[in-house]
DNA sequence: GAATTTCTGATGTACGTAAATCAGAAATTT
DNA sequence: AAATTTCTGATTTACGTACATCAGAAATTC
């Protein structure tokens, strides 16, 4: 059996009531007695019960996951996740809620997070956009002892106790590489098209890619960035004057979430020859995937996210370690032949 | 606050103990009794609390997991992450053991789930050999009530609860895409390196690999399957006869786990043109993907399917459902440019 | 209608920890 | 040395559930 705080307390020879002082650093213990306690707490590997723990103390965590609005798929595709975890959130003693901000609004999230600061919540996670105002705010949930994750897109030098999401360079690199390795030696251009570089995550995607394109063995141009704020119709209207301009365009890396502008404009333009990469297997890439237009789809998984995203903060609000290997979120590359079963066709064993 | 039993008790006008004689299907309750207390579980919405429970029952797990005997890397390496989860194990009240039989023994394998049923675990893991002695066992399995899980490798028509693995057809295809986008126009036919076809897995991947090829735009020869048993020498021995009788040879799937013999027969023969496919991602494929000698690694975390092994034999021990998108295994692609850092590596935070 | 069986209620203990109270011991100050 | 402050011990209650016991009520059988 493993040690309990009774075995603790009859080895180090002092009271129940002493060691939970100890353990939960309460005040009004000499150091002495303080020392005896520990080293019986080291001699006998206790490892406190968190399930009782929690029992007794009947906490609840309140978690906020600040999202960006509008109809960003991916992003709708998080809420769901979280709202999903929520159901089964009771039973963790976990209460969770989302607050949405403007996309790319570095202001709106600098205040979300510090309305979240206010109520006190017990951990947040954040879509960050990468901006002092952010930073700033960020300091003050550190400040204010509220864990912090990022989630998707990261945030430099800031006090965010972990990122949740997948390393973005690598994901560009790989994009980059596929790109390579299907356009072989066909000649022309490669259009990137992108959300905003106003977002991490869109910088190291695009700074991934054109190092792994710099490296391939064909030379290949690549044109500068369309920013289609992640917005169908702009999105469609850039790619579609891109199309017209370059006849001879060869590859398209879709690195945001324009991807229903991206296959509306391929469409409109007759252009199926062209090799496409994209990010996010949502509704809209997962049918251009299987009709053939888009090539590969890197994805990170939502729902790995979200779950991860609650273990680290629960984890940081009790401080009890991350295992990082867990929380590691991968990159998953879809083509045609490895798509998993659609979210409605679950098996549900 | 969420319900608890005492709420159930005082809304169904019963007695907390007819209550918990419901709630955990004990005899002693009348039928209309019974339909009360019900609706009135029904009604609150009530949901055990599962740490409380544990807690009360101070129940612990035992599990075992049965895995192949040998130095194939990849199963040393599930080895090792069980080793890795038995160290969180305990906060989870689960024992986690180990037990390993001759790869490919259909009988030691039998013997060996016989003897987790005499000890009356409350969960089996097994890498299924697909053969009628191994089903029967399962069978008895059931028959006692104590869930048992294939992992890797799947078991046709028995009755084991769950499967823990990637889709294996889905691997084979999304290897033969690769492989003929990789290899584009270029002639010559294929080679394919299995360990044995009694196993399941390796026969699904094939007939996936097969399928896809057969639709390429480009029509490529399928040499016939070299077995290697997952044996380094003599997957060796059988690549290097293939690589002299065949010099036109354009690709290999290496379908099992004879990849350091594949890697050391295309050093000796000097064949670094050639495409190859590889499952697993282990130090030796990890290397070879670094040195430009494998071109992709088809991979099944380890980690995760021991970890999702362990929920769900307890989701089962407990009775309670399994949340299937979460206990899906991915198939993840590693190419040289995403490959995740290694196991020594680990950030630790 | 009495005897039996079956059901139900009341009550208590346990799991491992948190947290509070109060009394007494030890150290410190006056 | 007395008064005060600071530390420590003993004890109790609580969290939500599991499980056991025993007595009494209700239904069933004879």
């Amino acid at each position: 059996m493993r040690p309990t705080v009774h075995d603790i307390a009859d080895t180090a020879g002092v009271s129940l009531a002493t060691v939970d002082r100890v353990l939960n650093d309460r005040p009004g213990v000499r150091g002495v007695t303080r020392a005896k306690v520990e080293a019986a707490i080291a001699a006998l590997g206790y490892v406190r019960d968190v399930a009782a723990a929690n029992l007794a103390k009947s906490r609840v965590y309140p978690l906020v996951f600040i999202l960006p609005e509008g109809d960003n798929p991916f992003m709708r595709g998080l809420e769901a996740e979280v709202r999903r975890a929520g159901l089964h959130s009771a039973s963790e003693r976990t209460r969770l809620s989302v607050v949405t901000v403007p996309a790319f609004d570095a202001g709106a999230l600098a205040q979300a997070i510090d309305g979240a600061i206010a109520e006190n919540v017990s951990g947040i996670a954040v879509v960050a956009v990468d901006a002092p105002e952010v930073s700033t705010a960020v300091g003050r949930a550190h400040a204010a002892g509220i864990p912090l994750v990022t989630l998707v897109s990261d945030l430099a030098g800031s006090g965010r106790d972990h990122f949740v999401g997948v390393d973005n360079i690598a994901a560009g690199r790989t994009a980059g590489s596929l790109m390579g390795r299907f356009l072989g030696g066909r000649p022309g251009p490669v259009a990137v098209l992108a959300g905003s570089m106003r977002v991490r995550d869109h910088r190291e995607r695009l700074e991934g890619f054109c190092a792994a394109m710099a490296e391939m063995p064909v030379a290949r141009a690549i044109l500068p960035v369309l920013e289609g704020q992640d917005d169908p119709a702009r999105s469609r209207v850039l790619m579609s004057e891109c199309l017209a301009a370059v006849p001879d365009l060869a590859g398209v890396y879709s690195l945001g979430a324009g991807n229903q502008g991206l296959v509306a404009a391929l469409a409109d333009g007759e252009r199926d020859d062209i090799c496409v990469i994209a990010h996010e297997l949502t509704a809209h890439t997962r049918a251009a995937l299987e009709a053939g237009t888009i090539d590969a789809v890197l994805n990170q998984d939502a729902g790995h996210e979200v779950r991860s995203a609650i273990r680290v903060l629960r984890a940081k609000a009790d401080g009890l370690p991350v295992i990082a290997a867990q929380e590691r979120i991968r990159l998953d590359i879809f083509i045609k032949d490895n798509l998993p079963a659609g979210p409605d066709e679950d098996d549900g064993n």
